[in-house]
DNA sequence: CATGAATGAGGCTTCATTCAT
DNA sequence: CATGAATGAAGCCTCATTCAT
């Protein structure tokens, strides 16, 4: 009746979640070779069998995790198209507004993040699409104007995301700096490039 | 006589390079877990128990190869050291020349570029350990006037490091792209920036 | 419902049991390295992975029967205390008793007693620990009067631990003579020595 | 010329008696199964090859060191037969002195000892043996009216064996007694027995 | 909905032993 | 007399997965 004891009876929705966060938890700090089926069902109290009644296999429920996090970054990425028409001097907030909500994406699901983003093999595909994306809008903000049309932005887009990856590592996921923080970090950097100021 | 047929008396430092040679291509492929030893002997031509004459474990030859990796990264590294008292305007052909130089050899190891930089558990480590020495050359560089004062040379480091990450995925390892046009791109991005020119 | 057939199913503990016999049988007959995880599960009509269920390796189980027959043998030893104040001629008897009740345990576990007595490397503490407790007993029977103040107790012990080993060996194993049989020649021998009955 | 470097030369016996001796050092420190012919050879500053040249197998090498061993021992106690009219109060004295030899072999050969008397699979054979002919003496002794007739000198002869056994591996291997200490032990306990003196 | 019990498949490693020189 | 190099054979153990209840 109360949580506890009711094993049976425990709609077996909460049994699958259960195993899909502690899945989470797992694969995220040992990778996906690294993380027992026995282990996961064993910290969700739960035995195999039952693991094998909602997920088909153990790559079957690491994938349902990379594509949760697929769907939820690109679901983001896809509504942060620049509208046409801002003014060139809201450019650098609007982007950095973009990738700010990348970035809580990534700090409020860091595990999927580590798995999709970081680890799964499918992460490699997830990084291009994204950079595609981001290829898109840049293009689209060359043509407006905001940008030096000499640029290759295929090139720029993955350096964008290599550097995302980077500093979600060593920054974000380390509690270092805060998702707007390092958005703003990267849009000076690129916008403004290292040379000093003119100083004429 | 003839190198065929001599199974026995194959100099034992070349049975050793050959299955070094071939665990490269196959841990760069396949990453550490798909790769079994046998499928290494197999390809070596020789028996599993050869293969433990030369190596103690499946993780000491994959090691083995990380500091390989790791050891010619740094060589390079530690070699790429700005001298003081350079003029300005040769700065970004400098360090163009330090990221071709880096780029060369990821170019040139590509399966041990593959295994020690991008999949190794120690990657990671390795990784930060270049960013530590570039951020060293950039805050060098900075105080001789050649940056901006406001840059944190850390995240600059840190996103070279996953620019260079990408690109090499993306551009160097499917042949887009050579070395040096690479790193060029990645200077002329990092100096610059990406708005456009002042036109007046 | 039938026994046969219902290989799932078969409670654990049965399995567990049966490959303990088994093992027992296997480990007494072979020693412990030229027994095979492979045999013990053939005879046991179970995979080795089944094995694995209910025990962590095969130095484990091996162990567990050690230790069940240290438990066993100690219990008996320890409950073999004379008592004080015991009537001289009584004590005889009594030690008699005490032999036969060991030579009883160890005829009826046959396996155990030479896993445990005669083969591990466990044994050699087994036996001392054994001579101990003896020794114990020993001299507290001599400070009551019983023996020759002049002998080396721990010395008598382990002599009375080395007769047993070997009388157990090629008698009683042998099915030569019976436990309470053997305790009384050791104890005549013991009490009485070689010499013939003065004739006086 | 001088002993060290001179590897292509050094006779062949000589390579041999090293082997044999290491290998016993290893055998008696390790038992038979934990001995590798690796460390053997290692240890012997030869090759694996070598160790071939000299010895059929590993069991033949282990073999050898048994036979050695039970040569010694039985030819020490062929030659301890008692001879007839010895006057009564010189066997105990007699006997000390045969079983000081054969403890005073079993200290200057310990590492044989071990193999052939301790741990060996024909260990079991060859302390049969030894009662065996300590069985003859003892009855042709009795027979000389030397002992109670009463006994039954099997038993009294693998009682014997038992004893010395232990007293090999707690007190003559440790150092804590001579061989000629725990010869003495023996027999005033197998011929006087445990009782006090009488006070008569 | 859930489980106790079991297994197929396969990987890593070890070791005594032997070529070919 | 001796070796560098190699291997056949086999053992232990693990893990994802599945019965039967």
């Amino acid at each position: 009746m109360a949580k506890r004891g009711r094993k049976a009876g425990a709609s077996g929705e909460e049994s699958r979640a259960k195993l899909l966060v502690i899945a989470a938890e797992e694969f995220a700090e040992k990778g996906f070779y690294e993380t027992k089926i026995s282990s996961i069902v064993k910290k969700a109290n739960v035995t195999q069998p039952t693991f094998y009644l909602y997920f088909e296999s153990k790559e079957a429920i690491f994938k349902e995790l990379v594509e949760s996090f697929r769907g939820k970054l690109f679901d983001l990425a896809a509504g942060s198209r620049i509208e046409t028409g801002l003014a060139p001097e809201k450019v650098p907030e609007r982007i950095i507004q973009g990738l700010s909500a990348i970035f809580t994406l990534f700090k409020e699901n860091i595990n999927e993040t580590r798995i999709g983003f970081l680890q799964s093999s499918e992460s490699e595909e997830i990084k291009t699409q994204l950079a595609s994306m981001i290829e898109l809008n840049l293009i689209a903000e060359r043509e407006d104007g905001y940008f030096n049309v000499a640029l290759d932005m295929g090139t720029v887009a993955e350096s964008l995301v290599g550097i995302m990856e980077r500093l979600t590592i060593t920054q974000l996921f380390k509690g270092l700096k805060e998702p707007s923080q390092i958005a703003t970090e990267i849009v000076n950097l690129f916008l403004f490039g290292m040379l000093p100021p003119s100083t004429e």
